[in-house]
DNA sequence: AAACAGGCCTAAA
DNA sequence: TTTAGGCCTGTT
């Protein structure tokens, strides 16, 4: 594989730190950010590129922005980052150290040869590129509860308001600052009947009775379910996506209505997502967006 | 206007 | 153990 490396870095005209880094492989800014893991970046129009990003994580601003790949077929991405940031929290968050290419393979020979296999292939041609983010799992969690019986849109509204309203300088809020907050501070921001839920979660992670530090320690994914799942509204598709995208556990395999349509459609005759392993949750953000974006190849 | 949106809880068989 | 309603709100 191709590991990331710095190109160049420098200051924009206005004087905004940035890095070039190639050695992104297939890396796609349009899907990993358009494929509905992360609800705090929304798309920025900028002529010089493919796709570009823009939003928070880890309570710093960012831009990623999608280059024209090298000679090689690298993908090279500009960040609007610091150098440093770089290092020590994009390069982890956007996965880029991840050997994707050979996830991709993996998970197209884990398949039956037929029919099956040829769905898989259609679906891992048409998500290539798509990373799996390494996000704040307090976060993650909070948003996924937000997520339930609800659209993108209002999600996203919903995420930004507890943010001003109740994090420090616009980031997202500690889970003290939502119990403090009260299940009437956060219904007040139109959650809905999931203020009960936010609260039940803020409450159990700030008093320790759920504990993310043992859930991202734990290896046994069942346990680490069951664990979050003590939480009021969250359940087996909530704990599927928090452990995925917040706690790095790729063996989860979140089935929401969207990929019980897709599994019905390419899948007719049943699909056994633990035969895939660690790379379960891979292959399903694969059948997710092809489904969702591409109308699952019809 | 009525249905639906990246589920889960609760009550009832 | 499984199944059906109901749920806040906003949009179409």
């Amino acid at each position: 594989m191709n590991y990331p490396y710095i190109i160049e870095e420098g200051c924009t005209a206005l004087g905004e730190k940035f890095v070039k880094v190639g050695g992104c492989g297939n890396f796609s800014v349009l899907k990993t950010f358009d494929c509905g893991q992360a609800f705090r970046f929304d798309p920025i129009n900028l002529q010089d590129y493919k796709a570009a990003f823009s939003g928070v994580a880890f309570g710093k601003k960012v831009t990623f922005c999608e280059d024209t790949p090298d000679t090689n077929g690298n993908r090279i991405v500009i960040i609007g980052s610091s150098a440093n940031d770089f290092d020590s929290i994009w390069r982890h968050y956007l996965a880029l150290d991840e050997d994707y290419d050979a996830i991709d393979k993996a998970i197209i020979s884990a398949v039956p040869y037929g029919h099956d296999r040829d769905e898989m292939t259609a679906a891992v041609n048409c998500g290539a590129g798509i990373r799996i983010l390494r996000q704040d799992s307090f976060e993650c969690l909070i948003s996924f509860i937000i997520s339930q019986n609800n659209n993108i849109p209002r999600i996203k509204k919903i995420i930004t308001a507890l943010c001003e309203k109740y994090g420090e300088n616009g980031n997202f809020p500690t889970p003290s600052a939502l119990v403090e907050a009260g299940e009437d501070g956060l219904f007040a921001l139109r959650t809905g009947f999931r203020a009960g839920y936010i609260y039940d979660a803020a409450s159990k992670v700030s008093s320790g009775e759920v504990n993310l530090a043992e859930v991202a320690s734990c290896e046994d994914y069942n346990r680490c379910a069951e664990m979050l799942c003590k939480i009021k509204g969250v359940g087996p598709k909530v704990s599927a996506c928090v452990l995925l995208f917040g706690f790095g556990k790729t063996e989860a395999f979140p089935i929401d209505v969207w990929m019980k349509r897709s599994l019905e459609r390419h899948f007719p005759s049943g699909f056994d997502h633990t035969s895939l392993g660690k790379n379960a949750g891979i292959a399903q953000q694969y059948l997710f967006y092809y489904e969702r974006w591409a109308g699952g190849g019809k």
